[in-house]
RNA sequence: GUGAGUGUAGCUCAAGGGCAGAGCACUGGACUGUGGCUCCAGGGGUUGGGGGUUCGAAACCCCUCACUCACCCCA
């Protein structure tokens, strides 16, 4: 085998690129309803606005992007996520502007240069839904409920919304030094990463796994517990707002954000149907992304679905959408060689009245005619012989009931008519 | 980036130092303008790749690549 995909990149080939078609329609719905529209994002930005938004110091930023050089020398990377670059669109085309709402989401490949293993590529495919322009907490209720309802509805297996605050410019830094001092405190009982990480990103320390960091972290001083007046008000209201839904979530104190631009609330939908990769969605707000990003002071929340992850999670449930097969309604087969153009003159009228139909033309014997119009998924099998030649007529056999009917080919309207109707005994 | 487990026909898998095999799929025939069934026959492989040990390697050793899972990170 000479050529093979690069790690960490799929091939979808029928019928699994049918059914993930359907399952990306069906979030465009889901998202549709609720208000937003889509924009479709380049697949490359300047590097720079990635490692402006996401942050210099995150793992994706520092190790996972995939960076090329344009013709002019400029830094471009294939973008690893999507919130960066909706917003520049959003900035570039005066849809973030003080006072103003947009809905818009955006649908597609992302890339990341991780090492794959289940439910993680480096070409995966993201789903995202972004509210510019408002600052309310029944928007981030809103927000969640739209993907939570859906969770509900697809009977999405053992999934659970975690929530937290991440606070805002003005109480956070303050909790990051309470929390600093802790960890220094407390630094001999922390792994190496931690130990690194107090210095370069203290909140993420709170995400560690290590068995041996979980008695100091749980102990931990809670963020939301140093929230300021209008943070804390706010997480509250979320809160009061989901219960009120009768969306049930937890608040986890040690949820954070691998992404630097978050504010406020902070969520996620986990599953322990999935492997170690259990998030299948996450999102929140981010107050200050839009003017970090050289707009105006516009608020900000959104989330992403990993639509391989959702994929696994509906295959548990039994609630994939269904992938359908384009019909072919008729297998045309000439039977001797004079036939052919006649053959093209049916296949290309009957296409113009909507029915689609193949040719089957490199099967010398009629046997593997028929076996290859059942394999293309036809129900109509349609002979032409000399007979039918020279009496313009063609020779329709319904494969499901086995009837045969000799009938004229043209006008083709009467004979689309006719492969359109009922055929049964 | 680290670790473990797997790589044999198109697919699912046998053979565990001594002739590379089965089922399904594929091709041809029985069957010349009428399919699905059946029967008969056939094509297919440098055993992921490279090197080594051995009289002899798919098997044992080393390197490498890929896949799977976990760490890490994240959707």
């Amino acid at each position: 085998m000479k050529y093979q995909a690069p790690r960490g990149v799929k091939d979808l080939l029928p019928p699994d690129s049918e059914t993930f078609r359907r399952l990306e329609d069906e979030i465009r719905e889901v998202f549709g309803r609720s208000g937003f529209r889509e924009v479709r994002l380049p697949i490359f930005e300047s590097a720079d606005l990635f490692s402006r938004s996401i942050g210099e110091s995150t793992d994706i930023v520092e190790k996972e992007m995939y960076l090329f050089s344009g013709k002019g020398g400029e830094s471009l990377a294939l973008r690893p996520e999507g919130t960066a670059s909706l917003i520049r669109a959003a900035i570039e085309h005066h849809l973030a502007e003080p006072g103003r709402v947009e809905r818009l989401y955006y649908q597609g490949p992302m890339f990341r240069h991780e090492r794959p293993q289940a439910g993680r590529l480096r070409q995966f495919h993201q789903a995202g839904a972004e509210l510019l322009g408002s600052s309310d907490p029944d928007d981030d209720v809103d927000l969640i409920a739209t993907v939570s309802r859906h969770a509900q509805a697809t009977n999405v297996p053992a999934s659970r919304l975690l929530i937290n605050s991440m606070g805002c410019p003005k109480c956070r830094p303050a909790y990051r030094e309470i929390l600093v001092n802790y960890l220094v405190k407390n630094r001999d009982l922390l792994c190496e990463t931690c130990q690194r990480r107090t210095e370069t990103n203290p909140l993420r320390v709170l995400d560690c796994k290590v068995p041996s960091c979980q008695p100091v972290l749980e102990a931990a001083p809670h963020l939301v517990e140093f929230l300021c007046p209008e943070s804390r008000n706010h997480f509250e209201q979320v809160c009061r707002g989901l219960e009120g839904e009768s969306l049930s979530f937890t608040v986890t104190h040690r949820l954070v954000r691998g992404l630097d631009y978050y504010t406020e609330t902070a969520f996620e939908w986990v599953s322990d149907a999935l492997g170690a990769q259990s998030t299948w969605a996450a999102g929140g707000r981010y107050n200050g992304l839009v003017r970090h990003l050289g707009g105006a002071d516009v608020p900000g929340v959104g989330l992403a679905i990993g639509l391989e992850r959702l994929l696994l999670l509906r295959e548990l449930a039994g609630t994939l959408p269904q992938a359908t097969r384009p019909a072919v309604h008729i297998a045309i087969h000439p039977l001797e060689e004079t036939a052919r153009p006649y053959a093209h003159r049916i296949l290309a009228a009957l296409r113009h009245q909507g029915i689609s139909a193949v040719g089957i033309f490199g099967q010398a014997r009629i046997k593997r005619a028929f076996l290859q119009a059942e394999r293309e998924g036809a129900l109509f099998i349609g002979l032409l012989g000399g007979d039918e030649l020279s009496a313009g007529t063609i020779t329709l056999k319904h494969l499901g009931s086995g009837i045969q009917k000799t009938l004229p080919a043209f006008p083709p309207e009467v004979l689309a008519e006719t492969l359109r109707a009922p055929w049964t005994p």
